[in-house]
DNA sequence: AGCGCGAAGTTATATCATATTACATTCGCG
DNA sequence: CGCGAATGTAATATGATATAACTTCGCGCT
């Protein structure tokens, strides 16, 4: 999907690029309060356009959602990707999983919409968005640097993926607290991302000694 | 809170009991389709009465919400403890992991309902609908059966409750797959359950050598 | 026994969001 | 330059939440 010629304003009958202000303006406020926050009239009012307009470019409200939700995507992606190839201490795993965690926190609208919407739920395994979720799994598969290849490795990667995003989701919905004493996100973050990598080793090497 | 006297159907007028009426319709509901299903004017025309009859019960459609929920944490909770308590050749933590997982995917929206929706995370700290969470999470602290005491267990819970959150979350939605080959949900769970056993164990033994 | 208050309904209505239809304006291409 | 497609607008239908004002009925109190 090649970039639209981004027109600019024309006069005040046309808007100029309608499509795109909703879109940005729609992920501020997926941002701010998630994807139910969005509403078309309250974006057709904020853009000054009337109410309707919006479905001149958008079929319906799960239409604009999923232009957003890959948006959304490709930020995420070129941000992780930046993440992963800047070198560092840290291994490429541990950043990964560390910046998912502060992205899932932070922007927990946003991520709720790429992660845990009926959007991208609604999503068929091969549409654009699917696609877009596949990709920045392989791009925590790539962060594992791990020799292993396919199920192996995969198992692990889905198992990260799996603990992290579950600590975004119960972190957030306040369930991410013992009885006991503070732990924290990060810590337990670190905490699976150290344990999985050992089990993947593990395993390695019991492959190894199988096979050989 | 004691259980209401469930009064019986008096007349044409007076439904009896529309207040327990209102949260079983809304539970059933939510898991055919999940908290976003619940609407108060469809139930109001499903039980036969008027579409405000409900706001006599509930201030809102977020109140009965709360009241489903904090049903649902019953019902959830039950099962549980029957099926930890139950003797089993399973470990009471595969047991409660697996159940959970089922429970999740079977009766994802109750379990939407009650782990990751909008409700939940209003919650203040100390209200009736945290603590039924938190009893939950002490159940499956309970489930994990380890010598150790305070932090060192806790911190194991969470990361198995964090873990199997995930799994059912991203599985409903669809993202819970590789490309080289498929991975059973239900072998992913096992596999963290013993993950996070193991390394429970070894933080035991090491806190054990520090202390001696 | 019956009176009267409060709980639990009702009808009517305001507000707001999605979505469609029919109509108006303007861009841009031939 | 003129016509069609794209992109607006106004008007309206539908359906949900929620409130206000009124009605009905159970039940406790004298």
């Amino acid at each position: 999907m090649p970039p639209r010629p981004a027109r600019k304003a024309l006069n005040a009958y046309h808007h100029g690029d309608l499509r795109d202000a909703l879109v940005q303006a729609a992920l501020h406020e997926v941002e701010l309060g998630g994807p139910e926050a969005v509403s078309i009239s309250a974006l057709a009012k904020k853009l000054g356009v009337s109410q309707p307009a919006p479905y001149k470019h958008f079929a319906d409200r799960e239409t604009l959602l999923t232009a957003v939700t890959a948006e959304a995507f490709r930020q995420f992606s070129a941000m992780m990707r930046a993440a992963i190839e800047k070198p560092s201490k840290q291994s490429k795993l541990s950043r990964f999983a560390q910046l998912t965690l502060d992205f899932g926190l932070r922007r927990n609208g946003i991520y709720r919409l790429m992660f845990a919407s009926r959007t991208m739920a609604c999503a068929p395994k091969g549409s654009e968005l699917h696609s877009a979720a596949m990709e920045t799994f392989e791009l925590l598969v790539e962060a594992l640097e791990a020799p292993a290849v396919g199920l192996l490795r995969e198992r692990s990667a889905l198992k990260i993926w799996a603990s992290l995003h579950g600590v975004v989701m119960l972190a957030e919905q306040g369930l991410l607290t013992g009885q006991v004493a503070h732990v924290s996100r990060e810590e337990l973050v670190e905490d699976i991302v150290q344990e999985t990598k050992l089990a993947l080793s593990v395993a390695i090497e019991a492959a190894g000694k199988a096979g050989s």
